[in-house]
DNA sequence: TCAAAAGTGTTAGATTTACACCCATGA
DNA sequence: TCATGGGTGTAAATCTAACACTTTTGA
């Protein structure tokens, strides 16, 4: 096992999860008070180890299906943190990801069961370790992402109405946009299909709920990279 | 030491490093033939093991500084790379970071005493593992970068011209500018300043030698964020 | 005197922003 | 009938892209 690199030392690699939401217009992240030591009872990301017969990746996915029981979720790398006294304990690098969810998909049960619950992304507390510089960098890459690519349906349930995609992207911007030019915009893009169906939760009038579709959205020609 | 995570495994922790540089009117590499079990005479990125009293980014910081002999390089995180097999010896997690360097301060004798050479970025070969992998994110991220922080000119020496600078942004971007809108847009940037010195070794006329002005950038309301 | 790189402005087109009113409905 | 959220177009301003000629000088 350790014919090549035996004289260098080796530690242990976490995965930590900044699991993003959208609910009640507001932008949403999972954390829950650390149930193990170092650090019990603090505020904290969900995240696990890497074991030896998995990917970095791989340990990320099954992090998050432990967590959501939700498989093939859209997830990114955030990044490696390796500070030596990251972790009080031990010497730990982790890797973080964030992963885009509706909520509507995630059981309240769920929460429960882990001691998860919802925080807007606002008013994140003081959490484990560097865990506020994974939520700080991952926020940035979303924002990044979310302007450059059309990811936004994954925090949506599968039908939305264009006002609860436009409360997404300001909530994700942190600012206001103007409805006119906002649906301007989406017209533009021939993967947001709009529907016969209304969604009448949210006014009296009844507004038309859109989809995505993911098809339209891998041929059009702006997005071949 | 192992009061906490005993039933986890650990790893071994790498760093590869994705050395920029610009000559010739070409963005480059430095790759070197790989001395050492596994892979011993394949190419590969400079790299080396993240030991127990340092931190990731500090792992970084020493390896370019034991190949360059530079202190404080313009340094990026690129990501982990964590597939179960990809170090043909052992379980090896790498987190690759990039650099930006002046070539002239690199000296030649090093490029020798590490058996290392400047490839174009147009013309890497097969990398040993994911090397490859990690070249194209690096230099993803490197012109994501170019486009929205004036790093370039760290890729320069302190003095440069226009048509140097021009130069640079064309072969990170792979495209060609326009000289005349290239210009305008830095005269637009008051941290780029005017000397009064001439550069006569590519023009008979000569051209008018430039400098970054740290102290102007951060003082530069646009790029507080 | 001429080859080679440096330097310089203007205009058309495209994109972005600002802005206000009518519609449909259930309470 | 009215309060609430849904839906729609136009014009000004800004930004981007295209484009060609003069200058300087060493060989």
């Amino acid at each position: 096992m350790t014919q090549f690199y035996s004289e260098h030392s080796k530690v242990w690699l976490s995965v930590d999860c900044i699991i993003f939401g959208f609910d009640d217009g507001k932008l949403k992240i999972l954390i829950g008070k650390r149930q193990m030591d170092p650090g019990r009872g603090e505020w904290s990301l969900y995240g696990g180890f890497v074991s030896s017969d998995e990917s970095v990746d791989e340990a990320a996915s099954r992090t998050l299906y432990e967590l959501t029981g939700l498989r093939n979720l859209y997830m990114r790398q955030v990044g490696a943190f390796g500070k030596v006294d990251r972790d009080p304990g031990e010497r730990v690098v982790s890797i973080a990801y964030y992963a885009l969810i509706n909520v509507n998909d995630y059981e309240d049960n769920l929460l429960k069961e882990h001691g998860l619950q919802w925080v807007n992304i606002e008013e994140i507390p003081q959490l484990y370790s560097d865990h506020n510089e994974m939520v700080k960098k991952a926020r940035k890459m979303m924002q990044q992402k979310l302007a450059h690519e059309p990811v936004g349906f994954r925090l949506l349930p599968a039908l939305f109405t264009l006002t609860q995609l436009q409360r997404l992207y300001e909530a994700v911007n942190g600012a206001e946009l103007d409805k006119r030019n906002f649906r301007k915009r989406i017209k533009e893009m021939d993967y947001i299909e709009k529907t016969e169906l209304i969604d009448k939760t949210s006014s009296k009038r009844g507004a038309y709920l859109y989809r995505f579709n993911k098809r339209a959205y891998n041929e059009d020609p702006n997005f071949k990279i």
